[in-house]
DNA sequence: TAATACTTGACTAAATTACTAGGTTTTATA
DNA sequence: TATAAAACCTAGTAATTTAGTCAAGTATTA
């Protein structure tokens, strides 16, 4: 038996569910395709098969942040903000509230010994690693892969190595 | 006004909630507390403030994989399965149905487009990102940070460097 | 001036998480 | 041999989050 309920610790370590991914691919998108002028969130929607409603709380969010500027009126929509070598996947992902938020306890708070700071900093330290590879990709490196696809083979979807444009991104 | 509804699509690129952590820490703590004979759930769940009923849950599932052993009966409790440089935080996170699962398209299913598969690869390398890190880390790496911890100063949790760990658990 | 597009806020169904509750074995020890 | 301490098992369930929907706007311009 149980004396007492424990207090109800959600704050996953990490998350990165549709919304994020829908951010990007929006992001993306809208810079593929915005060359001849703005980009409107239904085409978004029908290209990538996104509830559209849906995707306007996101690409809102994108706007408001400055990742994205918006033109109203008909043949209206959206634009790149800023240049995409700027863009990190890292900052789209947090623009819409998702991506790595530390651990349970912000900081130091409840590490009451020694292992479970050990844990602790487990996380943390992953949490780096992950946001350090998506801050080392930008929107104008998957734009930059886009277009070798396209130039080069199109049987099929060969693997692709991020890791080698996070490093030409770096140097 | 929107025509038809969407097909709700979860599936999180990945996921690292309390459940994967609780699984590491008992992991660790079993490691750390283990040598005089099998440690209980409940002894656990005190030094941890984690609700016993709930890691029996985890542990169970610890236990069926063969990462722990149980002992039943009065005295009884759980001991390390194998050796604890050979067990991975990334098997204890998977062994309890955590950790990375790829994308929504499980390998090529869904991707309509190059720029789809583009984003598509991006996830996936991502989580072989994650989950190279957490292969990296040994339950034998987090018990000699421990032991260095104990041994060395004990003024606060200062910053710790996993990346160090991984790198000389691999060399 | 009407169509197009962005804006907002509230609402909701489904899924998942983090538990709780209540039992049954097993087994050391008194 | 009774007792109690432990593992083990199977349901439930409340809270939270996700992934949407819905409705009623406001602004812009062909």
């Amino acid at each position: 038996m149980e004396q007492f309920s424990h207090v109800r610790l959600s704050l996953p370590a990490m998350k990165l569910t549709s919304k994020g991914r829908y951010a990007v691919t929006a992001m993306l998108d809208i810079a593929l395709h915005g060359q001849s002028g703005p980009v409107s969130v239904q085409d978004i929607a029908e290209r990538q098969m996104i509830s559209s409603a849906y995707l306007e709380q996101i690409v809102g969010r994108l706007k408001r942040i400055g990742l994205l500027c918006s033109v109203r009126g008909p043949g209206g929509g959206y634009t790149l903000g800023t240049d995409p070598a700027q863009v990190s996947i890292s900052s789209i992902i947090a623009a819409v509230g998702e991506g790595v938020d530390a651990t349970r306890c912000g900081g130091k708070a409840d590490c009451q010994e020694g292992h479970m700071c050990l844990t602790h900093n487990l996380w943390t330290d992953l949490s780096a690693q992950i946001d350090g590879f998506l801050q080392r990709i930008t929107l104008s490196g998957l734009m930059a892969r886009e277009a070798q696809l396209r130039g080069g083979a199109t049987d099929g979807p060969e693997q692709l190595d991020m890791r080698r444009i996070a490093a030409t991104e770096l140097s």
